[in-house]
DNA sequence: CTGTTAGCGCTTTCAT
DNA sequence: ATGAAAGCGCTAACAG
C-alpha cells in the first residue's frame, strides 16, 4: 500500500534501476534496448508508479518550481499573470507557487515559511524595490514585473508602456474637450503608480491642470476621497474637474460611485477612466473607459525571463504595450 | 558562493551535522547544551544557511504542503479561500500550493504536472465530484469545500449552509411582497449550484412561481441571458417577474446592467439577489442584496480538516453559517 | 550531552 | 545494452 519507488519499478520489470530512470527520463534511445524500455513502461504503469520529486529535486539540487510574489491575490489583474506564468511554467515543466505579500507592497516576510518548497527563482510583481529583501537575500535569480527598472536586485525586468497609456487617456480627454482634470491616484506608493502620475503631468497640453487625491486600492474608499474632493463644500461649480483620471478600475468603479452620490451624471457631467481593465470595468454601469493591460502576457514574460535567467542567458525586451479602450464612462465636458 | 549545507554549519561551529539538526530543529532542550545551541545558531545566521527542503522532504517523506484546487483563480472568492487555507498552513508550518484547475469544474488534469511538488494532501472547492479523478488516482488524502458530502473519495467535508442562504434570500423577497421570480443560474452544473436551485423551489411559498434561465459565470453572459428572457418578446407586462435571484455576484451584475437595458429600473421595478458578496456587490450600483459567504473560513476550516486527516484523526463539522446583507438592489415589487 | 552512522529515492558516472 | 555504486542534504537511531 506504499509508494512504488523507482526500485519496485526496476524489480517489476526485471532490470536495474538506472535502466528505470534513463527510460521514464526519456534519454534511452541508443543507451537501452527498444524491448527493455517497453517492459520498464508497462511494469510502471501497471505500479502507478509516480517519481519522488523530493528525490529528484535534491539529486538534480532544483527544484523547477519558482515563486511568484504578488500584494494581493484578490485582485483579478495578479491573478491573470499568475495563469499567464503557470502556462509558460508548464510547458517547460516548471511549477509556479503563489506568494500573496501579507502586507500589499510592504516588506515580504520570508516566503519559504509559508510556501515551503524549495525554489529556483522568484518573480515579483509590482512590488515596492525593497519589498523583496528577505526574499534577495536568499539570492535567488529574481525577475521583476512592473516594477522600477533602476532597482538592484533583479536579473531581467518586464514592464508595460504605462506612460503611453496615460498618454492615450490625456489625449483621449482632451481631444473630448476635457482641460479640468482630478487623478485619483493609489495611495500606495509604488513604482507603477509613479510612472502613471509622472506620464499625467507630462502629457497635459498647456491650459490643462491636474488635481491629485489619493486613495487605497478599494472601492469604498475611492467613493469617499472622491466625494470629500468633489463635495458640496468644494463646490465652485465653475472650476469643478470635468474629468478623473483613475490609476485603477477599482478606484474609477469607486469614484463613479462617487459622482452619483453627488449628483453628477456620469459621463454627462463628470468623465471618469481606469486603468487594467478588468472584470469589473465593464460589470459596473457606464462601463469603464480604461487602459488594457494584458496581464497574462506579463505573466507569460516574466516565466520566459525567469527560465532564461536560469539558463545563464541574458534576457530583455521591450516594454509591453497597452491600449486604450473606449467605453461609457467619458463624454465631452459639460457645456457652460 | 553555493549555498551553506548543515555540515558548513557544523564545521563553522565545531560540532557535529546531528546537533546542528536538533538545535535548528528546536529539539535540543535537554539534549545539547545551552552554550553549544548558541554556537550553532551563530554559525547558522553568519553563514545565511537555510535548510534544503528537498532533503528535508526526502527525509522525512513528507512536503508540508497541501494543494488547493479551485475551478477559477480570477474569482475572488477562491482567492479568500486560499487566504484562509493559507493562514492556517502557516500556523502549522505548511504551505499551500495553488492549482487552478483549467477547464472549470471539468476533469482537473493532473496537476503534478503544473504544481510540481511533492503533496501530503489536496483540498478542492467546488468541483465536480468526478473532476478530481487525476488526483484521486493519487490516493492522497483529500478534502473536498463545497461540494457534494456523497462524493465518495474525500476524508472530510467543509460545506456551507446555502439552502439556508437561499431560504433567507426568498423570505426577504416574498416578505416584501414578490410572487414571480425569475432564478438566473449557473450554466456550469456543480454541486453547490443544484443545491441552491433545490433549496429555492423548496423555499417558495404558496402562490409564489419561479422561472429558471442558465447563464455562464461572466458578467455579459448574464446580461445577455437576461435580457432574452425578458426582453421584449416576452413583453407579457402582467407576469413579468419582479424579482431575479441570482446563483452568484457575478451574475447579478449582469443582471442589473440588462435591466438597466430594458429599460427596467432597479429595484423599483425589479428586485436582483446575488450570492457570495464579492467586491463587486458593493461596486454597483445600487449595491446587491447578497449572501455573504464566509469564504476566508472556508479555507481555514479545510486546511484544519486536511491536517487533521493527516494526523489520522476524524474531522467534521456543521455547515458554516451564512447570512442574507440587504443593500439596495432589493424593494417591493411595482405596484399594479 | 554529543558524534557516528545509515538511509530516504533518485540520477549519473563508470564498469561490464 | 545494462548493472553497480556513489552521493545529493537532511534527520533519527544508536553509541559513546
Amino acid at each position: 500500500m506504499t509508494r512504488p519507488t523507482s526500485r519496485d519499478v526496476a524489480r517489476a520489470a526485471g532490470v536495474s534501476q538506472a535502466t528505470v530512470s534513463l527510460v521514464l527520463g526519456g534519454k534511452w534511445p541508443g543507451r537501452v534496448s527498444e524491448r527493455t524500455a517497453g517492459l520498464v513502461r508497462d511494469a510502471a504503469a501497471e505500479l502507478g508508479y509516480r517519481p519522488n520529486l523530493a528525490a529528484r529535486n535534491l539529486r538534480l539540487g532544483s527544484t523547477r518550481t519558482a515563486l511568484l510574489v504578488v500584494p494581493a491575490l484578490t485582485n483579478e489583474f495578479f491573478a491573470r499573470v499568475y495563469t499567464g506564468a503557470a502556462r509558460v511554467a508548464a510547458e517547460h515543466g516548471f511549477g509556479v507557487v503563489l506568494y500573496p505579500s501579507p502586507d500589499g507592497t510592504g516588506p515580504a516576510r520570508d516566503p519559504f515559511a509559508s510556501a515551503r518548497a524549495a525554489l529556483d527563482g522568484v518573480i515579483a510583481s509590482s512590488m515596492a524595490a525593497d519589498a523583496l529583501e528577505a526574499i534577495g537575500g536568499a539570492a535567488l535569480p529574481l525577475v521583476m514585473l512592473d516594477s522600477d527598472p533602476a532597482a538592484g536586485g533583479a536579473r531581467a525586468h518586464v514592464n508595460l508602456a504605462m506612460a503611453d497609456g496615460m498618454h492615450q487617456v490625456v489625449a483621449h480627454l482632451e481631444g473630448l474637450g476635457h482641460r479640468r482634470f482630478l487623478h485619483l491616484a493609489s495611495a500606495v506608493r509604488s513604482w507603477t503608480f509613479d510612472v502613471r502620475a509622472a506620464a499625467l503631468t507630462a502629457a497635459l497640453g498647456p491650459g490643462s491642470t491636474v488635481r491629485t487625491v489619493r486613495s487605497p486600492l478599494d472601492v469604498q474608499a475611492a467613493r469617499g476621497a472622491l466625494e470629500a474632493a468633489l463635495g458640496p463644500a468644494e463646490g465652485h461649480r465653475g472650476d469643478r474637474p470635468t474629468a478623473v483620471i483613475c490609476d485603477d478600475d477599482i478606484l474609477a468603479a469607486g469614484a463613479c460611485k462617487a459622482a452619483r452620490r453627488l449628483g453628477l451624471r456620469v459621463p454627462e457631467d463628470l468623465s471618469v477612466t481606469g486603468f487594467d481593465d478588468l472584470a469589473l470595468a465593464t460589470a459596473v454601469e457606464p462601463e469603464l473607459t480604461t487602459v488594457h493591460l494584458p496581464a497574462e502576457q506579463v505573466g507569460e514574460h516574466g516565466m520566459t525571463a525567469l527560465l532564461a535567467v536560469l539558463d545563464g542567458r541574458e534576457w530583455t525586451a521591450p516594454d509591453l504595450p497597452v491600449g486604450l479602450v473606449v467605453r461609457g464612462s467619458t463624454a465631452p465636458p459639460p457645456g457652460p
